[in-house]
DNA sequence: TGTACATCAGTGAACGCGCGTTCACTGATGTAC
DNA sequence: TGTACATCAGTGAACGCGCGTTCACTGATGTAC
């Protein structure tokens, strides 16, 4: 193992970690221009002006990259809600609510297909793994909110059932997750969460799969209201005065 | 044109009926059983015992089936949520809102492939016709959730914002359905109606594309707290002290 | 520094599959006199 | 009631397509002495 050795060992490895990010990087392209059906192996190939079986240099079967293409994008989405919740101060509670959720639709929309990836069906005879293609950006994603949750509970406690939740009706990820910064936090507060999560993805869902063109045409209009609504029933002040 | 003629014309007109019927029954059984990939002109016509193109005796294209599978289907969904709120009386608003909720994630579970077929990506290249494959559904469907907020509008319009508002930002077959109904009611409810449909459509979506599953273990749970909150916020009191 | 060997990324052809759709046709059902 | 004709549901073979995956291989890159 000599210092050359070492460096062309690498050099070899660092070319190989390229080609796998290309691969996923044409993976989203294609995924982004062309429609759910774009994303084949031999249309990545095609892109990439490689033969087909090549990508089983770096994937064992196509269903292994999906679930890379999902852990990936999902994990995109989170840090883009992450990162705009805390440009606020931990002051601002509300304020960092509506950012995550105004992020989570604004994501959502500039890339469809990634949302369709990641809660729809956009993979034909896709097989996900067992647990779920990315549980980890699932429960950062329910811990984000549940932090969020958390700084309204104080308020929000008082109208929220209590009986009959217990931390081992969570997934212990999650569970970790949530106790390890939260340690005070009763379950009931990691349900509210995940309510909260379902009242964002409704209408985004809904949005996003064309049911709410064919009803109303100021979606944008909808969903703020509905954010607006969920902070004054947990109990929070609205950012600004934008309340009727 | 004898009667004798008319019979038999409507014999074969009957056969054809029936056949056309039948084509749509096992798309739906394979649809259920198969996963999504099972609907497919070919699968329908093996299962049938028929050739793959005899189904283009009755619908000229894959993507015509279909919408007219995603129409019945929705149908289906509609009815069944209207008949449960119409076996409640008027006077219970707020039961008639739980039986409509619970009914529509009762349906959604028995029918996940409806569900996805409806809100998802069920068929892989689908192009939908213009104006969505079940707008008459849709309308319905969003016409009875606004009946349900009509019951509780006078309570619920003191904390609903109203300015903004306005008929001509809704799709005048929805408008239409709801004004001959309900004449004094005014836009804001209709948007109400559409937010209330996000946030039983948020939950369940999640549920079947299983990302509640890998969070928490009872879903139904959740649900019902969401649905009990939800009648809470429209001014109307729980069917029964069911409310910690 | 030079030569013999090992690694391994990528090739090119082929496999079997299921799909939507088209075509010329057959044969039973219904119609007209 | 019987015969000649028209309708039309369904057949069977074929089209071209894209797919995931396997196989034996080549040729450049890196390694050991």
């Amino acid at each position: 193992m000599s210092g050359v050795g070492d460096q062309q060992l690498s050099r070899r490895a660092r070319l190989r970690a390229e080609t796998s990010a290309e691969i996923k990087a044409i993976a989203l392209k294609l995924m982004a221009t062309g429609g759910p059906d774009a994303i084949s192996l031999r249309a990545i190939a095609r892109e990439m002006g490689m033969t087909a079986n090549a990508i089983y240099g770096y994937y064992a079967t196509r269903d292994e990259l999906v679930t890379v293409l999902i852990s990936d994008v999902y994990t995109d989405l989170v840090s883009a809600v992450e990162a705009a919740r805390d440009a606020l101060p931990d002051s601002d509670a509300a304020g960092r609510l509506l950012a995550w959720a105004q992020t989570f639709r604004e994501w959502s929309l500039a890339n469809p297909e990634g949302f369709r990836l990641i809660y729809g069906d956009a993979v034909p005879g896709y097989q996900p793994p067992p647990g779920g293609p990315a549980a980890d950006a699932a429960h950062r994603a329910c811990a984000g909110l549940t932090g969020l949750v958390a700084a309204a509970w104080p308020r929000a406690r008082t109208r929220q059932p209590h009986d009959g939740y217990a931390w081992h009706d969570f997934d212990p990820g999650l569970v970790s997750l949530v106790r390890a910064e939260f340690p005070d936090l009763p379950p009931a507060a990691v349900a509210l969460a995940l309510r909260v999560w379902g009242r964002l993805h409704g209408l985004v869902s809904l949005e996003i799969y064309g049911h709410l063109r064919g009803q109303y045409h100021d979606p944008a209009r909808l969903y703020r209201v509905e954010v607006l609504d969920l902070i004054h029933s947990l109990g929070l002040t609205p950012p600004e005065a934008a309340r009727a």
